[in-house]
DNA sequence: CGATTTTGACCAGCGC
DNA sequence: GCGCTGGTCAAAATCG
């Protein structure tokens, strides 16, 4: 499943993104902070589904209103500032909200996915 | 050995 | 002005 999410964006590669830097450390991590957010309300009992990339977890954090912690994934290619998470509904565990936000700048590896026929049963939320 | 995961801690913004 | 939440990173530990 290629991207098609939306056709009014023009890149992601970090080349004009400003983030303030937390921890007072060292700053030269650039964050695309776009407002590019797509949730994908999936129905599965495990969180981890991959949809053709691979996702580093980089932080867990208890959600109000949800009894479940929500996952922060991000990708774990060079130029690829894909950031993703994934939340549980907190009444049907079997409930899980995939926020996937930015856009890949890199090809897939996993092309041969059964993902599209997940897509099937996925309700897609687009704001734009 | 490399890549990845886990927990804790830190900071910024916002609310009151 | 202070407190709280959310979000991210760091280091260490683990797995193949």
């Amino acid at each position: 499943m290629t991207n098609h999410y939306c056709p009014s964006y023009s890149k992601a590669d970090g080349d004009g993104e400003d983030h303030v830097k937390v921890g007072g450390k060292k700053g030269d991590k650039k964050e695309a902070m776009k407002k590019h957010k797509y949730a994908f309300q999936t129905r599965s009992q495990v969180d981890i589904l991959d949809d053709g990339y691979r996702w580093r977890k980089y932080g867990q954090k208890t959600v109000k209103n949800s009894k479940f912690p929500r996952s922060y994934y991000r990708c774990t290619h060079k130029e690829c500032n894909v950031k993703k998470q994934v939340q549980r509904s907190s009444k049907d565990d079997e409930i899980v909200v995939t926020t996937y936000e930015g856009m890949h700048t890199h090809p897939v590896e996993k092309f041969i996915e059964n993902f599209q026929h997940i897509l099937q049963h996925i309700q897609t939320y687009n704001p734009c």
